[in-house]
RNA sequence: GCGGAUAUAGCUCAGCAGGUAGAGCGUCAGAUUGUGGCUCUGAAUGUCACGGGUUCGAGCCCCGUUAUUCGCCCCA
């Protein structure tokens, strides 16, 4: 047997690499128009980061987690804590007073595989430190959708929420325990556990009995104070403001402890049950439990092979194209050389001047070099043999009507400009 | 961690009452002397996922393993 990847991790093949090139490429654009600046973390850090900083009942510490050396190390299952750590280790509160930081990076978890999950996978993301306003909310959510939009991704709908202070939720929770100790009976196991730990999560349920229980539920909403709920409602004007269409869903609850006040999920309709492809929200507590003076921040990670899917899906209906490779230039026909060297010659100085060109090198016959060149969609070809070489002339040929011009092997890149500037001219007249 | 489905050439798949495999696409090579795309001709490639069992005989039946996939949990 040969050996496999492991599992849930995936290859991406030559003929694949577009497509992710293309989500990478365009989202880096729509941050820099942002003024959000890259910045990059290792793939592993010490574990207590992440506990602390995700939280030690969430499922992705609890049991998702690639720990080593002992349990001293773990591979980062997600960027925020990263990023906040870095924040706090180089001291960029001093650089100036609200960073605007946005990442592209692979993260482990050890979950089940499935559609649009897996255990090494791809996410971008932004975060924004050192500005409570809920200016900075709108920003961050303009800029996660500029993003998808300018992806082509258009079948999504933004859910927001706001989840209050740590003060407002306390009371909220005692309301929320009581209600539900009241049908305990009703509840999974899950839940019973949750109902001690963190109740809000039980919101999230998909358990039908549970979901009917939810209708009479308190609702967090009416436990936050006025502050709270002018901070949202700024931001749910602001969006309407901007035209960025959105849903108030107050049963939004979202899997890491981190997060309080403004939160949101991007849910795709197309795309089986993982429908998130986007998620974020404001944590202001974070940088603190970091060991850092108090900074308020918000931020959100988006699924980079949920996109794929997604882009992939309109691709097959022809509703959207990935951009390709570009492509080659020129490819040199060897008719029959040996000493190839006068050939690598030219290849390297036209490469050096900016033209994509490639050569044979499986001493091949001319025929099958053409159909190489044409395969590679090339530009244009040339053949060069033992007569071009004693003549220094050749014939440039054009592959998408096959013209030819005669070309001198010492400036193929004037000849191809020249080629270039004649047929202009012909197809003007 | 728990359920369901699947596992045949690089890809998409076919195969049968159980008699040691096929198509299309792709790849490669040819169709007169050093020139591609269309067409035609030909070729290569599979321990039919792995291990065991039933059988005179298994890709096809049974068991196990592994992998893939969809879902639960949770998340991007």
């Amino acid at each position: 047997m040969q050996i496999q990847k492991p599992r849930g991790t995936y290859d991406i093949i030559p003929s694949e690499i577009n497509k992710r090139k293309y989500v990478e490429d365009t989202a880096k654009k729509v941050f820099s128009n942002f003024n959000f600046s890259e910045i990059r973390t290792p793939t592993f850090e010490n574990t207590q980061l992440f506990k602390r900083g995700i939280g030690e009942e969430t499922d992705i510490v609890s049991k998702e987690m690639y720990s080593f050396s002992d349990g001293e190390f773990t591979l980062k299952p997600e960027m925020t804590a990263s990023v906040i750590r870095a924040y706090l280790e180089n001291s960029l509160y001093n650089e100036a007073p609200l960073q605007k930081l946005f990442y592209i990076s692979n993260m482990f978890r050890a979950e089940r595989p499935q559609k649009g999950r897996f255990r090494e996978f791809s996410q971008f993301g932004a975060e924004a430190i050192g500005s409570g306003d809920y200016t900075i909310d709108v920003e961050i959510i303009a800029l996660a959708d500029a993003i998808l939009k300018a992806l082509g991704v258009t079948e999504f709908t933004i859910k927001l929420n706001t989840l209050g202070t740590i003060e407002e939720r306390k009371v909220y929770l005692d309301e929320l325990r009581k209600y539900f100790k009241q049908h305990e009976p009703v509840l999974s196991e899950t839940s019973k556990v949750r109902l001690e730990k963190n109740p809000l999560r039980i919101l999230d349920t998909k358990n039908p009995e549970e979901i009917k229980l939810l209708e009479n539920a308190p609702v967090l909403y009416d436990f936050l104070n006025d502050a709270t709920k002018t901070h949202f409602q700024n931001v749910l004007s602001s969006l309407d403001a901007l035209n960025i269409k959105y849903e108030v869903d107050y049963k939004l609850v979202r899997g890491l402890d981190y997060y309080s006040h403004t939160t949101f999920e991007f849910i795709s309709t197309a795309l089986g049950a993982q429908s998130a492809i986007l998620g974020g929200g404001r944590y202001d507590l974070l940088v603190e439990m970091l060991g850092g003076k108090p900074a308020p921040a918000i931020g959100f990670a988006a699924g980079i092979e949920r996109i794929l899917i997604l882009l992939e899906e309109k691709a097959k209906e022809k509703h959207f194209t990935f951009p390709e490779e570009p492509r080659l230039n020129l490819y040199i026909v060897n008719a029959g050389l040996k000493d190839n060297t006068k050939i690598q010659k030219l290849l390297l100085s036209l490469r050096a001047a900016g033209i994509k060109c490639e050569s044979d090198f499986l001493s091949r016959s001319v025929k099958s070099q053409m159909k190489e060149a044409n395969k590679l969609n090339a530009e244009y070809t040339i053949v060069i043999g033992e007569s071009e070489i004693e003549t220094g002339k050749g014939k440039l040929k054009r592959m998408s009507d096959g013209k030819e011009i005669s070309a001198e092997l010492g400036r193929i890149y004037d000849d191809i400009m020249l080629f270039e500037e004649i047929s202009n001219k012909q197809n003007a007249d």
